[in-house]
DNA sequence: TCGAAAATGTTGAATGTTCAAGAATTGGGA
DNA sequence: TCCCAATTCTTGAACATTCAACATTTTCGA
């Protein structure tokens, strides 16, 4: 059975706070070393995304790379004027417009995710092999059980 | 040996991401509770440490609640016209300003904790008694480590 | 077939956050 | 002691995000 949580609880104790410190910590980390090429977070997740050269629709873009739809309208309109994805109207279903990634995008996508794969290093040596696998399955686990 | 990281990870399985993932489930579940109060999460942080009753520099709380300074000083004027909060200028170091929980803040911060607390609950049930002590174990690992 | 409702994406106003600069105070070295 | 650098917090302008409303297209039942 499980225990029911004292209310008074600490803050650093419950799980919404440590993930939230934890996404916080990992996320500036990311954001330094992608900094070098002056490309936020959000914009290396749809490059990444969009790099399998499919299109993609803006709903299922702005539920892959966790953003939602005006945010990622506008982000796209900066991306689109830096060349780096482009929209096309979908044939099949013209309500939606398919973004696809350019040859400049796919070009810097290579070279961020070097700078992400260092980080994931970075973070398999100070954390450990074993550790690092486990806490992501758990995290899978739980965005699973919470959707 | 700690493998090192493949450049072309999908998405999906870098942990940077899976983190983002699971805080922005979790935190939305937790706002929605709170929503009962129309307070948004980070006020609850503020008011749960504050409800020690001893006064807080706004550095430190802003360590504590994951907010940065300007964000924080206007979150705290928002609270202060809400009369949950109020300030004080610390006596030894006239620099510093140190924040107080009122009473009125003190009734609602027992309230949220409730709310906060059925949310916990509502994770253990579907996620495990033994995931949820874990997950928390290794996150707290992972902060250490990464700062 | 027609029309109302749902789905998809964008826009503009309101709101919130961040960056850089400023004001006040403290701490220490010359 | 005096002055300059560091610390702490706030402010205003620039920037980003969100909410609600809109336009377009599709779906589906009458």
């Amino acid at each position: 059975m499980a225990k029911s949580p004292n209310p008074n609880t600490p803050l650093t104790e419950h799980l919404a706070y440590l993930l939230a410190q934890a996404n916080r910590e990992i996320n500036r980390q990311l954001e330094s070393r992608l900094s070098a090429e002056g490309v936020p977070v959000e914009q290396w997740r749809i490059l990444k995304v969009l790099s399998d050269g499919e299109g993609h629709s803006m709903g299922d873009l702005a539920e892959a790379v966790l953003l939602n739809h005006p945010t990622l309208t506008k982000m796209i309109d900066r991306m689109v004027s830096d060349s780096l994805v482009y929209r096309r109207q979908d044939a099949h279903d013209r309500r939606k417009v398919l973004m696809f990634i350019s040859d400049r995008g796919k070009a810097l996508c290579k070279r961020l995710n070097s700078l992400a794969a260092s980080q994931e290093a970075h973070i398999l040596e100070n954390y450990g092999d074993k550790a690092t696998g486990e806490l992501k399955r758990l995290l899978e686990n739980l965005i699973d059980a919470a959707s």
